[in-house]
DNA sequence: CTGGCTGCAAATCTTTTGCATCCTG
DNA sequence: CAGGATGCAAAAGATTTGCAGCCAG
């Protein structure tokens, strides 16, 4: 477990410091899709004296390492998924939840489909759906 | 073409007014999915006394109204295309230019595909790619 | 007329940066 | 030890809000 942490941070060629190994123990295995501050203030629990800048700056780096993805979802601010397994997200308008969304949708795997693409050096795909979850569209 | 403009407010129940008219003709057909300051910054050339609140609360409308999207594909900004109909984004990391994508990957029109969306309401899909354009990757 | 709009300015919120100090490797 | 990390504080951006005066319907 914290082995794990230390192994990830040091593939990526990152120190291993109390902190980032915080940071990475919260992530794992989360679904919640926290925002840094969302991430910040649970580890301020642990590490009262930990600052914003060490939680984006650990989060840029994983996120650029391909360690964790940044979703684009919330035009509010980032969140962030610690699975990197392909997968669509749900977020609710009302809420501002985000859900994982399992959908078999033919994911753009056949070149023969991406030729628009192709011309460009994609890295990541981002499938996102917008509107009321569940919960949120009962209350209204 | 005025007329367009003038319709498209009048069917979404807002004001016609000189300034509302000068974002609708702007975005009108406008290929480069513009943020919100571009587009205030084109229209001052115009209307030297427009204000930046004038320019999101419209901006906002348009968007809630379906008349034009917000897209979520620029982490640092918000970003609008008139054209509603679905269709993907590229967007490049490294010069920030967002891209149509004509793409023929099956967009999930089989509700078949979409049971684990189908409990929540959705309203908008958003289909993104990320990486280098063709441009940027050939400076590298 | 009247309520919705506008321009202005200030407030909020998120994200980024500079710097002195600290600590991992 | 040295260079990367941390904490702090302030800066930079993007977006939102309050309000007095204005104008479209």
């Amino acid at each position: 477990m914290s082995n794990d942490c230390t192994r990830t941070l040091k593939e990526i060629g990152l120190k291993v410091t109390p902190q980032r190994q915080a940071i990475l123990r919260l992530l794992d295995g989360n679904k919640s899709h926290p925002s840094a501050d969302n991430i910040y203030s649970e580890i301020l629990k642990e590490y009262p004296a930990i600052s914003f800048a060490t939680v984006y700056n650990t989060l840029s780096k994983l996120g650029n390492s391909g360690k964790i993805q940044e979703l684009d979802i919330d035009p509010r601010r980032k969140r962030f998924d610690p699975c990197t397994v392909p997968h669509a997200h749900f977020y609710c308008r009302a809420c501002g939840n985000v859900f994982d969304v399992v959908c078999n949708v033919s994911f753009p795997g056949s070149m023969d489909d991406m030729k628009a693409v192709e011309e460009h050096q994609v890295d990541t795909i981002h499938l996102n759906f917008k509107g009321l979850c569940k919960d949120c569209a009962q209350k209204q």
